[in-house]
DNA sequence: ATTGCTATTATGTCGCTACATAATAAGTCA
DNA sequence: TGACTTATTATGTAGCGACATAATAGCAAT
């Protein structure tokens, strides 16, 4: 059909197009939906969708009877896709290889209890490995796994698989916390990683959680070089 | 009233539930919408919002006429807010405070070039500022800016204002890409940032684009110890 | 067997209506 | 004047119907 139907993205893109062009100013409150479902002649449901899309953007807020303000001081909202790390591997188009470093249950210090919101002190199980793309270290993960929580996980081989993709299939997670941040290589570190002391490696840390309940906290140390790269 | 009504967000997270707690496996195929809309006594249309809020969050994948099924592999999308600097300074109850350190023009690095996408070598801005934390260096910007699509900010007084805030009011980007990475600080920038030299620096590398026309491109050096967090 | 058409199926999108809800403004009574 | 109530307003959400669209399966002709 040659006839254009007024979509929502379309509505959406006006909108957008209109806030970027300095039509609508940062503070500056836009038309009711039912004004511009009226002028673009099209339902109000249609103009919702669009702009809760832009809402979700991060470009404008809306509060009821308020109406809808384009957002007085921006934020750039990026998404991130954190992958299994053999996934990330292989589609980089490298061969995956595992290795199990070290395993053994030990009480962690307040620091990993307190992300992972548990109140008094008890063993949990640690387990550092080590990913390797073509050969060579890639990824290095230190993870606690709350064994209160997971108990499977003591029945589970984890010279072979390692604890990141078995989790990901078998202990489904309600929610987390990532942090990122640099750090400098320890001895120990470097040494596992084949780098040099006190280079600069990107960590990226997730607690998971199961309604509340801990599941596990990984501290996951790239190489030099790592990217993370967001979209918009 | 009593009564409750079925929202399109108790679709998603029983739909969410379902799959979470491995009554739907990797890989397995859900039921049409139209049969959930029947079973949960509902329209197909709250069906449908709860559905793609769930492939939004990476947990299902849905394809005409093939259906919806739970994604074979899993992955963690969080999203990340960048706020403008001194926000996010003022907002952490600190006192912000800016430095203009360097402003001059000329031919970037091929790397930063390919970065903006730009093929003819040519001159751009470059400044480079620091933003304080209580008198203290917080976060160090390198950024070039391309005059050729902001000839304005040359009259800007960029001692007093930073690029960051300026750009953030007054020049809207529709897309741009975002690089995490660390990186071990040189003697010149542990100097300006008041560390030691080859500190692991984390780094937000942030190049804006308006319809493919390149804007800006800033690597933002963090202070050791400097944590992005993001959320679910 | 291969190509091409057609029917089928499940999701995607839009319009319209109706009512819920939050925030504010206006009005009322002591 | 101040506290309480009520009306108004704009967004939020749900239902229903209709049609669009992509992917597939089945069938037919060569």
């Amino acid at each position: 059909m040659a006839e254009r139907k007024t979509t929502w993205k379309s509505v959406r893109d006006r909108v957008r197009d209109d806030i970027l062009a300095g039509r609508f100013k940062p503070g500056d409150r836009l038309p009711r939906d039912a004004d511009f479902a009226d002028t673009l002649n099209c339902a109000r449901s249609t103009v919702q969708r669009a702009m809760q899309d832009l809402v979700d953007s991060g470009l404008i807020e809306r509060r009821r009877k308020g109406g809808t303000h384009v957002r007085r001081e921006p934020i750039a909202r990026a998404t991130l896709d954190i992958r299994v790390t053999r996934l990330e591997i292989e589609q980089s188009g490298r061969e995956y290889g595992y290795q199990l470093i070290s395993l053994k249950e030990a009480v962690p210090p307040v620091s990993v209890l307190a992300k992972l919101g548990i109140a008094a002190p008890r063993p949990l199980l640690r387990a550092d490995a080590l990913h390797l793309a073509d050969g060579r270290p890639y990824i290095l993960e230190e993870r606690w796994i709350c064994t209160q929580t997971t108990p499977e996980i003591l029945q589970v081989d984890l010279t072979r698989i390692s604890a990141n993709e078995w989790l990901i299939k078998n202990k489904p997670y309600s929610r987390y916390e990532l942090r990122l941040y640099a750090q400098k290589a320890s001895a120990t570190t470097a040494q596992q990683m084949e780098i040099d002391q006190g280079d600069a490696l990107f960590v990226i840390e997730r607690a998971t959680f199961e309604d509340e309940r801990p599941i596990t906290l990984v501290k996951s140390f790239a190489q030099p070089g790592y990217q993370l790269v967001a979209t918009t």
